[in-house]
RNA sequence: GGUUCCGUAGCUCAGUUGGAUAGAGCAACAGCCUUCUAAGCUGUGGGUCUCGGGUUCGAAUCCCGACGGGAUCACCA
């Protein structure tokens, strides 16, 4: 039980006695505001039907009677109609013995509920880029915060290996690659792929210009381009299983991931399943079969089939070609519909970019035309783009960030950093380049994990490895310091302990406040899907503890139990930080 | 044009679902290292919450309408 519902109980008790039963109406009540003395408010002016009187008698009736009655409230006062309650530090501090004893703080209690979590979902012509970092980094972060709300969560992938785009990379590695392999050429085996499909596109752009050049329209060039015409004939032997380009195609997707695993393992982003399109691209035509049936679909004259969604205020929309192949949005409808009866899922949340907000808006209304009440339950966690200072990300002008380049780049500055510092003295080479690692990798993901997930954002590498202010370095940095802190007590052998109850200052009253606020914080999070709520909490943490640490000495305190009370403060805010840091993916260093 | 998201300090962003006098961080300026980590701390300045209506005790937040910006509206995925 949380301390607002605690506090919830009292005050309804309180309040039934004088102005008589409430009707199932919730009491209005929310932390203090720093300016005002007191650690919850009560909102009255939801009341004031039932006391009949102004807003301040009313609050102070309320707030009398509760300091007489309630054993943990040591007192009160009242502002236009806000009554400030404060409560004892007694009843802080046995909070704090509470929380700190508690191995799982912060995990909820089991919901029973099962959800899965798509993110990621690359295509296999190409190197993952910025948009496919701040994709990992939201999925896993939501899957690690609903896992903490108390749910089970499935993390899966849903790789697209199949279809024209690695048809392209496949050709042109045939004709220009000479037999390079990864370990022939030492290239990353998604940029090697990725090099083939920019090679394409090259020769392809040179063949449309002649074909212009020689009189033809340029749309009849693009499509008549012999290279162009060529990826599609290797398409077509793919979908029949040609051995040869069959083989072809097994190989250079295993070039790729073994490329993304890497990249996957240096996000610290991990999948219980991995879905494959091309063993997934048909499903989907049996509801198509059931759709036909019942009406929701039609068939046109050329016998592809449709939903008219106009009144809905969408388009019309295909779900089967006219060959009877099938779509992306078939095949979506498909995979969610075996998702949900092969695992009895209470959720399914979708990490994908706003460009498909159309998309899943159709998925859901077929899905719930079709009577399948679980649509519902689909949700889209679509995320803005990320844009550079100098304009939109476009991989046509080559302004791309590459993903293993940025987490290179990161690490690479994070060292620099410490070295211009002279924090390393005293480390072996080894330990310099971990926390080199987790430095720069925490940046990289508080960066991008603190904006909220809807919003188009701004990725400013200069300010990202800048390690003041609001970032991750500066949340690890707190949490070294307390780590160097408990370190040195214990050579001193002083121990933490929480003996002394009437030793807690308003400071300490004040971060013992914010620890307890962590659980609401993971669940508003797991709400909202959002992790920038964790990220904005855990940095208020830190800064709160940072002007603490500055203004209170722990280990030189002269008395004994303070300072061992202060000293198991301490420890408790590194642990929460800790916690919430995790949350985020983020690692956090006992040195930096 | 339809759908949808966004608009808060010079810049980047919070704002706990309708509460009190609007919050951080950068950047600027002024201080603070003989001390448990200065990757830090303290202070100053900076706002018509895009604009206009509405709802009510109360609006940055909800509704309507403008304006500005993004995304999308393929027999691509």
């Amino acid at each position: 039980m949380n301390i607002e519902q605690y506090l919830s109980g009292e005050i309804t008790v309180v309040v039934e006695e004088l102005y008589g039963k409430l009707q199932g109406e919730a009491l209005q009540i929310q932390k203090t505001r720093k300016e005002f003395v007191g650690d919850y408010t009560l909102v009255v002016f939801p009341l004031l039907r039932r006391s009949r009187k102004s807003p301040d008698a009313t609050a102070a009736e309320i707030g009398g009677a509760l300091a007489a009655k309630a054993p943990d409230v040591a007192g009160y006062n009242v502002i236009k109609g806000f009554l400030n309650i404060q409560l004892k530090p007694s009843f802080w501090l046995a909070r704090f013995v509470e929380q700190q004893s508690d191995p799982n703080y912060g995990q909820g209690a089991p919901t029973g509920k099962t959800i899965m979590v798509e993110y990621s979902s690359p295509n296999t012509n190409k190197p993952l880029h910025l948009g496919h970092v701040r994709n990992n980094l939201l999925g896993y972060s939501v899957s690690l915060i609903l896992q903490a709300c108390g749910n089970r969560v499935l993390k899966v992938n849903l790789v697209n290996d199949r279809g024209i785009h690695i048809c392209k990379s496949m050709l042109a590695w045939q004709r220009y690659g000479g037999g390079e392999t990864p370990s022939s050429s030492g290239m990353k085996g998604d940029h090697l792929v990725g090099k083939y499909y920019v090679e394409f596109d090259r020769h392809y752009k040179a063949e449309v210009a002649e074909l212009v050049a020689g009189g033809m329209e340029e749309e009849e060039a693009k499509r008549e381009a012999p290279i162009i015409k060529e990826a599609h004939q290797m398409l077509q032997k793919w979908e029949a299983h040609d051995p040869e380009i069959y083989a072809l195609w097994e190989q250079m997707n295993g070039w790729v991931y073994e490329g993304f695993d890497v990249t996957y393992r240096a996000l610290g982003v991990s999948f219980d399943k991995t879905y494959y399109e091309s063993q997934t691209y048909l499903l989907g035509k049996e509801l198509v079969e059931e759709g036909l049936k019942s009406g929701v679909f039609y068939r046109r004259p050329d016998s592809s089939v449709w939903i008219d969604l106009t009144a809905d205020g969408l388009d019309e929309k295909l779900l089967l070609r006219g060959d009877g192949t099938s779509v992306y949005m078939t095949q979506d409808l498909g995979t969610a519909l075996r998702r949900f009866t092969d695992n009895r899922l209470d959720g399914m949340i979708y990490v994908v970019g706003n460009e498909q907000n159309y998309h899943f808006q159709v998925l859901k209304l077929v899905l719930k035309k079709l009577g399948y009440r679980w649509s519902d339950q689909i949700y889209h966690l679509s995320y803005g783009m990320v844009e550079l200072p100098d304009g939109k990300m476009k991989s046509r002008e080559g302004t791309v960030v590459d993903a293993d380049d940025l987490i290179e780049q990161m690490i690479t500055t994070a060292r620099e950093m410490s070295q211009e510092l002279g924090k390393n003295d005293g480390l072996t080479p080894d330990e310099q380049a971990e926390i080199a690692r987790i430095v720069g990798l925490g940046a990289l993901k508080y960066f991008i994990l603190k904006v909220d997930p809807k919003k188009t954002m701004l990725f400013n590498p200069k300010e990202s490895i800048d390690f003041n202010g609001n970032t991750g370095p500066f949340v690890q940095y707190t949490h070294a310091r307390i780590c160097s802190v408990l370190r040195k007590a214990a050579e001193q052998g002083i121990k933490p302990s929480t003996d002394l109850m009437s030793a807690v200052l308003p400071e300490e009253i004040e971060l013992i406040k914010m620890l307890s606020d962590f659980p609401s914080t993971v669940q508003l999070a797991g709400q909202q899907f959002a992790p920038s709520v964790v990220a904005n909490y855990i940095f208020e943490l830190a800064k709160t503890f940072n002007g603490y640490y500055h203004d209170h000495s722990i280990l030189r305190e002269q008395d004994a139990a303070v300072r061992s009370l202060r000293l198991s403060l301490s420890g408790e805010v590194a642990r929460v930080l800790a916690k919430g840091a995790a949350l985020l993916g983020m690692e956090v260093p006992e040195r930096m």
